[in-house]
RNA sequence: GUCCCAAUAGCUCAGUUGGAUAGAGCGUUUGCUUGCGGAGCAAAAGGCCGGGAGUUCGAAUCUCUCUUGGGACACCA
């Protein structure tokens, strides 16, 4: 990497200055070579910003001596000012990268980073009650785009689905869909309590009456709940996968959370931790105590929202006298943590039987993330295995971290990244979804009017911080106007060059040699080489919406070259080398739509 | 109460290891076409980077604090 040797050729230069005295002996920091961040500048350090104080000398001098002290170098100049050192690439130095994109095209835009490792990303992994709703489209597109990206770094991928069939929300799913099947029947079943309202359950229920028949009805109940559960998921993920496919979308595993109780990890994990003395018992449940401390009180105690905010406000107060007496009784229930120290991590795996009857329900979602993590990392071994998440579960991050670590797992080989919800808008309102209450917006109801490629970037291009709103009446507004469309533009309109040269016949000589002189040639190429960083950014700080900023950045630095500098009617080498530099540019846009799942049109 | 996230141009948002004159899209105003695809290019206007303090040669970026908004904190799923 260029980057490396010219911050080697900096050292070098800094150790010869102090040899010959020009600058004092004092310790050199480590040096940083920043991208430049003014016109026609690659790279520049601000080492002699950091040097003045201890050296007692004007950056400006250090930088001077700094630069009379570097070799001459062909593929680059180095020239001070500010007090910085910069670097610009030389126009053979970037002609001949050019050239290497197009010797090796498939190679371009890979890293080694992840060379020899195995690495996992879980995404998507909602609760198989329902079909894919857009709140799970930020997930799944986050998630393609990051397994996207450390593959490209090298890393041996694998994509998985963690389908969540234990526990008791998918004993109310059966019931929901029973009672649906039992309907298309024509026979009455009321809807479980806190049933699966949705037209989707009905959907399914329906099939399923039409495929198997009546046979469930003749069944004991129970067993029929529960058969027609499994079913019921079956026919939702198969739902699900469709989705999936129209999104690009695919992975190598759906994972069943059922099997680590099936195959034994799941016990084998929570003994683990016994023989460790992290398992505690408190009022009939187990708990996993990251300390192996005694469970604090208070934390066994149901509470409401209200009971958090300690805001109960005057009028509350005024409506409610009681409010304030209890939120001080429950502050006393809270045992204070020391100060300054976070309390350790405490959280139940088994519930009690007192209270949880059916000792199939009795294990915590948490009960099979340990199993869970403990066979993505030293069983099968990922590393990094990455988790994307959901707002909802970010209390959860802690208590996974904390597993892992008790379980011994390496530290770093668990990320998990969580995402922001989307609001959704319609009319200017938000509008809340609920699988349950039946009001979910499914991906499919919106890829009609928003193509796949716009949707995913919208999904793609904002911080996973931060929320966003997806305004449902503005789909085909949101669609027409999409940025995917200009970067798309610029690969169909280098296609199109590239057929016309062909078909017509132009005196193009490719054997010329990529000769950079115009701006707007060396700020593409600038652009260009910068994909692979782009790469390690993203895979290093899991946020993909740096793929959308790059990508309009690479189609304008390509329009503006496209303005500045014909092919057509250009002499014969000159053409040659701005074909060839065109090429290298759609061959770019190509790998990072590629990487971002879109489409790479050759005509629109 | 504790924890997480956000606050940057009229709007929606970028701003990777602290660095040079804080950027883009949309919107507004104005130019460019007898040019390889005008879904384009060029230019203008528009900013106490939420407030305050601190660290540093240097802060949108790091620390503390306050304000505002969103979210999480169950033997729910």
């Amino acid at each position: 990497m260029i980057r490396d040797y010219i911050t080697a050729d900096l050292a070098q230069a800094l150790a010869n200055a102090q040899r010959s005295s020009e600058i004092p002996a004092v310790e050199i920091p480590p040096i940083q070579l920043a991208r430049g961040r003014v016109q026609g500048v690659d790279y520049a350090t601000s080492i002699a910003m950091q040097l003045a104080r201890t050296t007692r000398m004007p950056p400006a001098k250090i930088a001077g001596i700094i630069v009379k002290y570097l070799a001459e170098n062909p593929d680059y100049t180095a020239e001070a000012i500010n007090g910085y050192v910069n670097f610009s690439l030389s126009a053979s130095y970037l002609g001949a990268q050019v050239e290497k994109i197009l010797a090796e095209p498939s190679e371009w835009g890979k890293t080694k980073s992840g060379l020899g490792k195995k690495a996992q990303v879980e995404h998507g992994s909602a609760n198989p009650t329902g079909y894919a709703t857009i709140g799970s489209g930020r997930n799944v597109v986050v998630g393609d785009t990051l397994a996207n990206t450390l593959e490209a770094c090298g890393y041996e991928l694998h994509r998985e689905w963690y389908i969540n069939d234990a526990g008791s929300q998918v004993r109310v799913f059966g019931a929901s869909i029973f009672a649906r099947y039992a309907q298309a029947l024509g026979r009455y079943e009321p809807m479980p309590e806190k049933g699966y309202q949705g037209d989707d359950v009905i959907e399914v229920a329906s099939e399923l009456a039409k495929s198997k028949g009546d046979v469930y009805l003749a069944m004991p109940r129970e067993q029929a709940v529960r058969e027609l559960g499994l079913l019921g998921i079956a026919g939702v993920m198969t739902h699900i996968k469709a989705t999936l496919a129209r999104l690009n979308i695919r992975y190598d595993n759906f994972f069943s959370e059922k099997s680590l109780y099936e195959t034994g990890q799941a016990a084998a994990a929570v003994e683990l931790l016994r023989a460790k003395g992290l398992i505690v018992e408190h009022d009939g449940a187990q708990w996993f105590s990251e300390d192996g401390s005694p469970i604090r009180s208070g934390q066994a105690r149901k509470r409401t929202s209200e009971d958090y905010s300690a805001a109960a406000s005057a009028e509350q107060r005024l409506i409610e006298p009681g409010a304030a007496e209890g939120l001080v009784e429950r502050d006393d229930l809270q045992e204070p943590a020391e100060k300054g120290k976070k309390p350790p991590i405490q959280v139940v795996i088994m519930r009690s039987a007192a209270v949880i009857p059916n000792p199939e329900e009795r294990a915590t979602y948490f009960c099979s993330d340990l199993p869970y993590a403990w066979n993505k990392v030293q069983v099968r071994g990922f590393n990094p295995a990455v988790y994307v998440w959901g707002e909802d579960h970010q209390a959860d991050v802690d208590r996974v971290l904390a597993g892992a670590r008790a379980l011994g797992l390496p530290d770093g080989a668990v990320r998990i990244i969580i995402y922001r919800f989307i609001t959704l808008l319609r009319g200017g309102q938000e509008v809340r979804m609920g699988k349950r209450i039946g009001n979910a917006i499914w991906i499919d109801d919106v890829l009609g009017d928003i193509g796949v490629d716009a949707f995913r970037y919208i999904m793609l291009s904002r911080s996973v911080d931060t929320k966003f709103a997806f305004d449902l009446d503005l789909l085909k507004e949101q669609s027409d106007t999409n940025p995917v469309y200009y970067v798309q533009y610029g690969h169909a309109r280098i296609c199109s060059i590239e057929r016309r040269v062909q078909e017509e016949a132009w005196p193009v000589n490719m054997s010329a040699p990529v000769a950079v002189r115009m701006t707007s040639e060396f700020a593409l190429v600038r652009k260009l080489l910068e994909l692979p960083e782009i790469v390690e950014t993203v895979a290093g700080l899991l946020q993909p919406h740096h793929y959308t900023t790059y990508a309009r950045e690479l189609a304008q630095a390509f329009s503006k070259f496209y303005d500045e500098c014909r092919i057509k009617d250009s002499p014969p080498d000159v053409a040659g080398s701005r074909l060839k530099l065109a090429r290298a540019a759609r061959l770019t846009l190509a790998k990072v739509l590629a990487l971002m799942g879109m489409s790479t049109p050759e005509r629109m």
